[in-house]
RNA sequence: GUGGCUGUAGCUCAAUUGGUUAGAGCACCAGACUGUGGCUCUGGGGGUUGCGGGUUCAAUUCCCGUCAGUCACCCCA
């Protein structure tokens, strides 16, 4: 029994498919890269302890493991910050701080697949180690807005919401809250937006909250400036410090050019135990999918999984809810994987092999040709259907071969209802010598071959 | 893992209370307009109606199971 199908949740890439997912590796490379972050990779297999180290048995239920064939207990890696915290520990005393690192790698997750969420997927990892001041948490998050701008999208369709677990710790504990209770808290801000407020007023009265907290937590989200975390808080004499880190944060992020995409929401907490500052993610701006994005600094993760102490920060995003959103905007729509620059068509004077030939000639200069691949219609068939089949495969250039010495090369697209112009004949000849063929192509206006 | 909804050609969808050989558009392939094009026309390949069972003279249609997809929970990236 051959499968038909891929594994639930894993992808097949199409050449268009992997076209997109490619033109989004390079809008993350490229960003990158301006940031001057280097790219790095690990083993996409592990053992299984670097995941339940630190966070217990109890995810082995989400992550795909399995035993080796070495009576190893591995699983295929459901997140990059392990591999990078173990990494980074392993030479912290010779990396030169802060460290700027990225990564693309593929992560797998054994759960049920849903829309925006497979059990395998593509995240960008962009972290920095090394530097405690908010400057360097400006320009992680200005890394993420300035993919959203790479790939066409704008502060109207993505929303950057912002918060800090610092200051969300003084502030409620300012409100009263004790240690034991944040956690319970953290969860109800969490989901605040997502369920009716009796239930997350339910759920803080279950945790020990008195009306008057309940109130003040709920009201939490709706602090949306600095002017109102003043208001509310700029007189408690605990949280001025916390308030004037997260005042500096976002001025590093407006000077930085990032304002106009940014909101201060305190709901945004992250799952996740091990931040421990800034924390934010990107949503689509009309928040109809997942979240595209999330980090946020985590200065005792690398102590904890890796035994070094230095202050890290970084985020994750993945391929599979930019792309839903990208192709929902239509601006992945139009790429073409590798359509060939030539196509080189026979006519009833010329012989096969002088096709074959000039192709040739063609690829050894560094273009990309193809031809009818059927020695019969390459004798036989007619131009225009040959054109028809080059006109499918998108490729940019004719070279229409009128016999055994001469060709012509044209464009192939054309401005729809004017006839085809004549192009420009040259000498097959020509074209076996590199410097003469490159002349007579430029001299017909054929670009140098594309690199890639 | 729990519950709801949905599975018909590569894609989008038809098919009378259950009733002949399951159709159409697009896509694909071949051809015509007698060798330089996007149009038009003609023809063709394609389906175990997700899979398995049941009810019935008869199942794409009704019932059960299963698999897959999807939505809401759970959980998180």
């Amino acid at each position: 029994m051959q499968p038909r199908q891929s594994l639930p949740g894993f992808r097949d890439f199409y050449p268009e498919d992997l076209a997109r997912r490619t033109a989004i590796f390079r809008a993350w490379r490229s960003v990158a890269r301006r940031y001057s972050f280097v790219e790095y990779d690990g083993p996409p297999l592990e053992p299984l302890e670097l995941y339940t180290a630190k966070s217990g048995d109890e995810i082995v239920g989400q992550l795909f493991n399995f035993t080796d064939k070495g009576d190893r207990a591995v699983s295929l890696r459901p997140e990059m910050t392990p591999t990078f915290a173990r990494m980074v520990a392993a030479r912290a005393n010779a990396l030169p701080k802060p460290v700027r690192w990225y990564s693309i790698p593929q992560l797998f997750r054994y759960e049920r697949a849903t829309k925006g969420r497979l059990r395998e997927h593509f995240q960008l990892n962009v972290d920095i180690v090394g530097e405690p001041s908010e400057l360097a948490d400006a320009e992680l998050l200005c890394v993420a807005i300035d993919i959203m701008r790479e790939v066409g999208l704008g502060p109207d369709d993505v929303r950057a919401k912002v918060s800090d677990r610092r200051l969300l710790n003084v502030l409620l504990a300012a409100i009263g809250i004790a240690e034991g209770q944040q956690g319970a808290v953290y969860a109800v801000l969490d989901k605040i937006a997502r369920q009716p407020h009796e239930i997350s007023r339910e759920k803080l009265e279950e945790a020990g909250l008195v009306p008057h907290q309940i109130d003040r937590v709920i009201a939490l989200p709706d602090i949306s400036s600095m002017d109102d975390l003043d208001r509310d808080f700029g007189h408690v004499e605990s949280c001025k410090s916390a308030i004037a880190t997260f005042g500096r944060y976002l001025s590093h992020l407006r000077a930085l050019g990032a304002e106009a995409w940014i909101d201060i929401d305190l709901s945004i907490v992250r799952g996740l135990a091990y931040y421990t500052g800034t924390v934010f993610e990107l949503f689509d701006a009309k928040g109809e999918l997942r979240a595209i994005c999330g980090g946020g600094r985590y200065d005792t993760l690398l102590n904890q999984l890796g035994g070094v102490d230095l202050p890290a920060l970084g985020f994750g995003m993945g391929d599979v809810v930019l792309g839903v959103l990208l192709k929902e905007r239509g601006l992945l729509e139009d790429l073409v994987a590798d359509a060939p620059e030539f196509w080189v068509v026979s006519t009833e004077k010329c012989e096969p092999a002088s096709v074959l030939r000039a192709a040739a000639a063609l690829r050894r200069m560094g273009y990309s040709a193809e031809y009818v691949l059927n020695e019969e219609k390459l004798r036989t068939q007619k131009s225009s259907a040959q054109i028809k089949a080059a006109e499918r495969a998108g490729a940019a250039w004719l070279m229409i071969v009128r016999d055994d010495e001469r060709a012509e090369v044209r464009p192939l697209a054309r401005t729809p209802g004017e006839p085809a112009r004549d192009g420009a004949e040259i000498l097959l000849h020509e074209l076996h010598d590199a410097e003469r063929g490159f002349a007579a192509l430029e001299e017909a206006g054929v670009p140098a071959p594309r690199e890639d």
